[in-house]
DNA sequence: AGAGAAGCGGAGGCGCGACTCCGCATCCGG
DNA sequence: CCGGATGCGGAGTCGCGCCTCCGCTTCTCT
């Protein structure tokens, strides 16, 4: 605990914590259009900055991108905790809907939002602890099928990430009809999964590469 | 017609043939690993060949990806037509897992099977051709959903491809289940849809982007 | 077996993009 | 209203990865 990490180190100048939001703002918006390796300096102009000012706020072209990755899962964690409140059997289902929304508007940073960097992995796991939870309270009100398991929960969303990828800018809202399909799967049937879920190990490695390749 | 683009232009020495195959197999195998931009000389050296080689078999890098991906989408499109043959209604669903199945064995290739590149798009007309005709097939034998659209079945492609990519090598089969949850919702059933799908339209354009920019 | 075509390797060139540096502008407490 | 601290900009550096080039090797046809 203590002073954690992200907690306020110093106030920052006013004008400073604009240009911080600018940046952000702008990195969401090319990196959405061009992607991941759109030019650090091409943000920097479409914030209206100049690249010096991008990195005294990010050290690096990766901890933007973790910023943006931040962003996307407080809101989601927090969206989850508020759908849970209600207690009622509803709220994976609404939580999912959430989560894809905010997905396909953080579209930029979706290669990145599983795949590693300790920094957010605290978040991912506060991800995995709402799932389980939401899939729990679904399933006591036999919304959704008893064999599903909470990794399951996070292969839903890794699959919309897909459609959300390929779709693009063509298509912002295909996804929509995808979750409504897969939603229905989802439902208690008498169809039997001969498939097995992945173990909560393998969802966690999923989201932590190896050591340090890259 | 005429001499077509893919026909044999010479028979091409049988060493050089041999690297060829090596080639496009390092390329597999490297991109599966490292994702498409692994050094073009890090593919040259598993072939155990000179880059000198592999650019004299390949224009250029994309020429190479591209290879991979008429690869995969050939035999897909020729697994399709076979499934057809049956016209008992249970094509669609074998084919889906075939489609599956070897996206994940040539998963390097992913990010490049849908996104454009004349070269391919011919192939990709074909897929949406055999795509649509074996929609018909399971409906007219009322094994899906009388509401989908050819569209949806790129789209269940499109989601297993986020599946894949996520989960990697950590969990190479995670996306059967998730197929197989994703194939009950198709089920004929009775809750509405209140999305649309895409139109055909929307649908080709995700598969070929603007004019050149990249 | 010999000749010439076809193929091979890998050292470098070249361009692009992440990042640094430092003289100048802007903010804000006294 | 002034002075020092904080922040700004963008030209330049550096490394990396795609691709070229050319002297040598290997195949194949007679």
């Amino acid at each position: 605990m203590s002073t954690g990490a992200t907690p306020t180190e110093r106030p920052l100048r006013r004008d400073a914590a604009r240009n911080r939001e600018l940046l952000v703002e702008a990195a969401a918006t090319v990196f959405a259009e061009q992607g991941l390796d759109a030019g650090v300096d091409e943000v920097a102009r479409v914030a209206g900055v100049g690249v010096g000012t991008l990195y005294r706020r990010f050290p690096t072209k990766d901890a933007l991108i973790d910023a943006l990755v931040q962003d996307l899962l407080t809101s989601v964690v927090a969206a989850g905790r508020e759908a849970l409140a209600r207690a009622d059997g509803t709220g994976l289902e609404s939580f999912l809907a959430y989560a894809a929304e905010h997905q396909a508007r953080r579209r930029g940073c979706l290669p990145r939002l599983w795949a590693g960097d300790e920094v957010t992995e605290g978040l991912r796991r506060e991800f995995r602890v709402v799932a389980a939870e939401l899939l729990a309270d679904a399933q006591a009100h036999g919304r959704v099928r008893g064999d599903l398991t909470s990794q399951d929960v996070s292969v839903v969303l890794w699959s919309i990430r897909g459609v959300i990828e390929t779709t693009k800018d063509v298509a912002p809202d295909a996804w929509r009809r995808h979750l409504e399909l897969l939603v229905i799967g989802l439902r208690p049937s008498d169809v039997r999964l001969s498939s097995p879920s992945l173990t909560a190990d393998q969802a966690q490695r999923v989201t932590t590469p190896a050591p340090r390749p890259r």
